[in-house]
DNA sequence: TGATTATATGTCATAACTGACATATACTAT
DNA sequence: ATAGTATATGTCAGTTATGACATATAATCA
């Protein structure tokens, strides 16, 4: 199972329990799949809190809105790399990375 | 100061201090490079505790020597992804990674 | 010393990610 | 319903990361 065929099922909408494997998804696979759904949300509800619309905070990344939006929504085409350091601009520590990555919760469908 | 330049500094041998800004280094800069040194030098230790060598390990993660290597000297060629997805490979759990992340330290050089 | 094994460095073609744009779909008001 | 605003989705050309390979530099040991 390839990132593509991902894209429309554990990234979206899902977020079916703890769905560790669920088609063939390997231990490692699922945690960098949770990993990135966790930081997603918590990219969406720190924009939130900041008030901020995407297009907003695309400027101040110097990204676009649908980047963004694709960020938020788990889209396998954005890298950690822009997650995390979107977070990073947004103001995050280290420490409150460390806990978004522990309290990363899945909610039931 | 654009990533080419980081190579040799930064992401090498320095480790000075918490190193902040030492060359016009944003805030996020820094942290993002802070957090990928300390990913890179956990990387080389869950390896050695392993028992592996850069080789075998790269066969396990389906890499190369070479990028193996890269990763564990902090290369600013390698991701984010590549370093946390081979963390999770080596068995590292969430809560693994967000102590690692929350402890990660700077030794004085 | 030289031989063996491990790690580092440089380069490259391919693959993956990125911002940008267009456009579609929600969501709120009026 | 319609307009206005926010978010989602699709695509693409330019950029960056990737594995692979060659080769260089340690490091270890006889």
């Amino acid at each position: 199972m390839k990132a593509e065929k991902k894209k429309k099922l554990e990234s979206r909408g899902w977020r079916v329990g703890s769905a560790t494997d669920f088609l063939g998804l390997s231990k490692e696979e699922a945690a960098y799949i949770e990993l990135k759904l966790a930081l997603s949300e918590n990219l969406r509800k720190l924009r939130k809190t900041h008030k901020l619309t995407q297009v907003r905070l695309a400027g101040l990344l110097h990204s676009s809105q649908s980047r963004i939006a694709k960020m938020e929504i788990g889209d396998p085409t954005v890298s950690l790399d822009l997650l995390i350091r979107s977070l990073l601009a947004l103001g995050i520590t280290r420490k409150g990375l460390s806990q978004m990555i522990l309290f990363a919760q899945r909610r039931a469908a």
